[in-house]
DNA sequence: CTTTTTGAATGGTTAAACCATTATTATGGT
DNA sequence: ACCATAATAATGGTTTAACCATTCAAAAAG
């Protein structure tokens, strides 16, 4: 954990101080003034340095903070330390759209399809043997758990196929996606406990004939069976919901 | 605008009680006690409501401001109102992802690619006779300006040809994206001040293409005209980026 | 009737103090 | 010398009470 970094802030004139702070320090993170892991001075001292009341000052803190910039830890040696920007934030922005309704969960399961579809497509354009060579360890593994009737281990596997296609589909933004995407829908495949011997073989031969497609170097058969493959999860998913009402 | 609503609030005991606030606050928001539009009671009120300081409330508006469930105004009859969820926070959040290095452009310029793609896949399947009918005009209109030389003009019914289309795919996750990706990506691509009438051409060509392939109820044509189309912006972008080193 | 002035309601800010949590240091027993 | 415990200090969390700044509406002036 680095030290206190000096930032050269300056005194503050606008409307709202609070935003005037809040402006600073986060310029100052994101041009690298400030990196991941520094720790900002302490309140009291923040505060002299601004020229602002702690209060004021506390109150940009709590911006930053819901923004993902910092993290602020209790006690002696705590304080705010800058964070890596991460997916919390549009996790949880996605995840109020939904509960407010902006957002049905069809929606959601429809977009998954999409984005894991374009992944397939990309990582089949992209992947060099020794990706391919992993997801088949991955596979096989997936086999034997599927032998075993071993439902979590395989659910735990077909997660790391994903995250590992995501990997060599080598965009950012598209594992963003994914990853946001999987765990604001997963609280409702997770009612897949009914998740049968069946369901299993029918899935690990998606996830064979996926590699069988990239091996073959066919994005688009690749990315045709992992839209199927979203596909008959989110017709359960729904299936399951009417059924509620 | 509605008047203050009563709204059930406990008081308070967890570590950071303006958390606690927070939370009990965005629960009634999100179970639609309190609605877009709502006012919540004024600070001192809420104050002896919640049964804490000020500063500490004030804390507690900060946060749910920065989630974008309540914008606050200042003066007589001002306040903290209940918003709609809306994209202005994924598309900062977005924003700081890409300021801060996490992400590339030629990442989100792919995204891109890969949703409007989607989004003509799903509005082909989706269109109703209206719809085309919409679009047309909207092309012809395009094809006007086109003889006209009218770039601006242009480039307004372009994105007004996107808009339609996503509203005629029916996702509203789609939608998002493709305004969260765009509203980050615009000022790479307004760079594009060379936008000649031959450019002009190449998309009038591409969106009376993709409305051809939408008549003809060809999903897989549309989507590939309409990443073609996206994929053109990119290049240029790119190439426009590595001169700029 | 229109314009101007005034006042009240509301968020924004300050100040100084105290509380709660945590890591370090000092203490004491073995 | 070592380990367990207690004291200490640094830091964020909270409270209180006051005052400032902005805005809108009602009262006053013309």
């Amino acid at each position: 954990m680095a030290l206190k970094v000096k930032a050269d802030f300056q005194k503050v004139k606008k409307n709202r101080i609070f935003q005037d702070v809040v402006d600073q320090i986060q310029e100052a993170i994101l041009n690298r003034t400030l990196r991941p892991g520094d720790m900002l001075p302490p309140e009291r001292e923040l505060r002299e340095t601004f020229n602002i009341s702690r209060g004021t000052l506390r109150e940009s803190l709590r911006v930053l903070e819901q923004k993902g910039l910092i993290e602020i830890r209790l006690g002696t040696g705590g304080g705010a330390m800058v964070k890596n920007a991460g997916t919390e934030q549009l996790t949880e922005t996605l995840g109020l759209m939904i509960r407010s309704g902006t957002l049905s969960v069809q929606d959601i399961g429809e977009f998954r399809q999409g984005i894991e579809g374009q992944i397939a497509r990309l990582a089949t354009r992209r992947a060099t043997p020794e990706d391919i060579a992993i997801l088949e360890d991955l596979v096989e593994n997936a086999r034997v758990k599927t032998s075993q009737g071993a439902v979590e281990a395989f659910l735990d596997i077909d997660q790391a196929v994903h995250k590992e296609m995501g990997r060599i589909a080598g965009n950012a933004l598209y594992q963003y996606a994914a990853q946001v995407v999987h765990d604001n829908i997963r609280k409702y495949y997770d009612n897949f406990l009914d998740f049968t011997q069946k369901r299993m073989e029918e899935n690990l031969l998606d996830l064979q004939r996926i590699v069988k497609a990239m091996q073959d170097q066919q994005p688009r058969e690749a990315a045709r069976i992992a839209e199927q493959h979203v596909s008959r999860f989110n017709e359960r998913m729904l299936k399951k919901e009417s059924l509620g009402h």
